[in-house]
DNA sequence: AATACATATTGACAAATTTCAATATATAGT
DNA sequence: ACTATATATTGAAATTTGTCAATATGTATT
């Protein structure tokens, strides 16, 4: 294939594992940095850093570097365009 | 792991591959029987099959046997739960 | 500049997912 | 009963995804 779909089935990536779906729990209390996340996330820093850049690239979070740290937040944006998306997929249109 | 995200992880697999996307999109205008969709998907009987599974386990497609034929339809509630489910990982707690 | 620390990247392996061919099941029509 | 048709299941191959160990990069501190 390679369609339209293919990207909007990118965005729902970003939801449909769980330690992401752990990762953007805790990011619903503020931003947070990659450290934290590894402290109560259940796998290695790697792993972290890769979910991260998936989230990142997916639009559902943002990162924000400052020093040594790596800040990451929702993006408020990016979820509201993964909402719109899933209205878009599911709403039965009109004329049936 | 295995928690809460695990189950939620589930249901938006449904939304993660682009097969599923296109058929829950010709859902959209109302049930379809499975062999419509086969017409229109690019993917083999057994595969359409399979991703069927996956829609009606998630709870975001009902299948309603008629005789020789499986129509498919979006399920309204499961749907509404999805978005519930958008809603509850990205929204952004208040006393942030 | 040397060291320590935070994060990213690479490469390999494991596990999960997608796909198809072959076959099974179930129903309808003859 | 036989045949045709619609869909499901099984088993295997191919692809994608998740994971980790090792290493690289980049920043701060001494």
């Amino acid at each position: 294939m390679q369609n339209e779909y293919t990207e909007y089935a990118k965005v729902f990536k970003a939801f449909c594992d769980e330690t992401r779906l752990m990762v953007l729990s805790l990011l619903q209390s503020g931003e947070k940095c990659a450290c934290v996340l590894l402290e109560k996330v259940n796998v290695g820093q790697p792993t972290l850093s890769h979910h991260m850049k998936i989230l990142v690239e997916s639009g559902i979070v943002s990162a924000r570097k400052e020093g040594k740290w790596t800040h990451y937040s929702l993006n408020e944006s990016g979820c509201e365009n993964a909402k719109e998306l899933l209205e878009l997929i599911t709403n039965v249109s009109e004329d049936n």
